[in-house]
DNA sequence: ATCTATTTATAATC
DNA sequence: TGATTATAAATAGAT
């Protein structure tokens, strides 16, 4: 930013890595504020470092946990519904834009989606796609969710219950760069599908990736900031 | 910050503010990556229109959730966190800084905390209570949650059912602006209490309070709480 | 959504 | 730690 332009990389050095972070912190907490006064919205910030007992709060400890519980106090249905993400910063998604842009580049080839639907055929969960398979999910039109729901049912004839349609979510492990679809009802393939397509949290999942990388999804109005505006 | 100066209070402008909370919104969240990416630190930003129905969490729900779910249900792994506060930027806390002296310098009077088992023993959840009076809670000792624990057998014993232990959400009222208190799961005033007493996200949230205040809530080493820790 | 003139944030240095 | 300052970033207003 000054003098040097830096690379988006944990950097090495601690002492270093200490001081950027104060000044950063002190930096990230006054744009907080500053955007919580100009447009009036509750903003919560936690920064917690690992290696460290402690974590910083903004705003102050009690009023973050008021704005947390009205957050956690709804149902996880109705939660899950008025979540709008931004993937633009995900964590650890720095890597290589160009490697993103290319992949979303191929999402109208339908090789792509041919490719995704034979190994939703073969078993694969949706569970398990990445962001920009789900993506690819997206652009699936009537006829190909027709013939992989035919796929399916062929497949489910020849034998029963091997495809893994209710996959259970798995809370163990951290899957930060997958996006989880959980069913908490069996459900079939392209049923799943479908609940997917239409279910207003993975749409604004994918419109924020939309909206991210200029690549449209779904509809194109109004997808990524506030849906009542 | 460019063209012109902007005064920090409210935009009057609705456009203008929804403007600018896009624009801002985005250089916060990256901010906010960076100083994840380049630190190694845990970030979670909530940011909430109460008018609006919808919340924009960083990073994705999912994995805001994931760590919040750490915080609130895995006590055990993050049992040694104390939490420092950055007065710098804090939202409006002038004013009440006083009263919230004074309650705190109660703390410690008796009389306080069996009011408070009182009022819980009739019903009132832990959710309502403010953090002054959680902060009271938390001075109750083993003989005082014996008590509690009595009083509330006592309780439904006469009327089953009678004490709203767990509350239904209510959804129909404009939720954004009261603090709805939800149990996924019914549970006793005690158990409730001692989840609480033992839950590492609260005792950092009392531990922050102290920090803050320079009032020492119990000991001034380490947590108010019991040990573990 | 894009484009600049400016304001801010901040990396390096002391 | 706390300043200083040259430079990178963010962004207000206009298009």
């Amino acid at each position: 930013m000054a003098r040097m332009k830096m690379k988006r990389v944990k950097i090495a050095n601690e002492t270093k890595r200490k001081s950027v972070l104060r000044k950063r912190t002190d930096g990230l907490l006054k744009k907080t504020s500053d955007l919580a006064t100009l447009c009036d919205v509750e903003i919560g910030v936690v920064i917690h470092t690992p290696k460290e007992s402690n974590a910083t709060l903004w705003p102050s400890p009690h009023d973050f946990e008021a704005k947390l519980k009205k957050l956690l106090d709804f149902p996880e249905i109705e939660r899950e519904k008025k979540l709008v993400i931004h993937e633009k910063y995900m964590e650890k998604n720095v890597e290589d834009e160009t490697e993103n842009l290319r992949k979303f580049e191929r999402k109208n080839d339908s090789r792509e989606y041919k490719h995704l639907i034979n190994e939703l055929s073969e078993g694969k969960i949706i569970n398990e796609l990445d962001l920009n398979q789900l993506n690819v999910l997206c652009s699936i039109g009537p006829e190909e969710l027709e013939e992989l729901v035919r796929r399916e049912e062929e497949l489910n004839e020849q034998e029963v219950h091997h495809v893994p349609l209710a996959p259970t979510v798995e809370n163990s492990v951290e899957p930060d760069q997958t996006i989880v679809a959980a069913s908490s009802s069996p459900r079939t393939l392209a049923r799943q599908m479908d609940n997917l397509r239409t279910d207003p949290w993975f749409s604004e999942i994918m419109s924020g990736v939309q909206f991210d990388t200029g690549f449209p999804v779904g509809s194109t109005k109004n997808n990524v900031f506030p849906p009542n505006s």
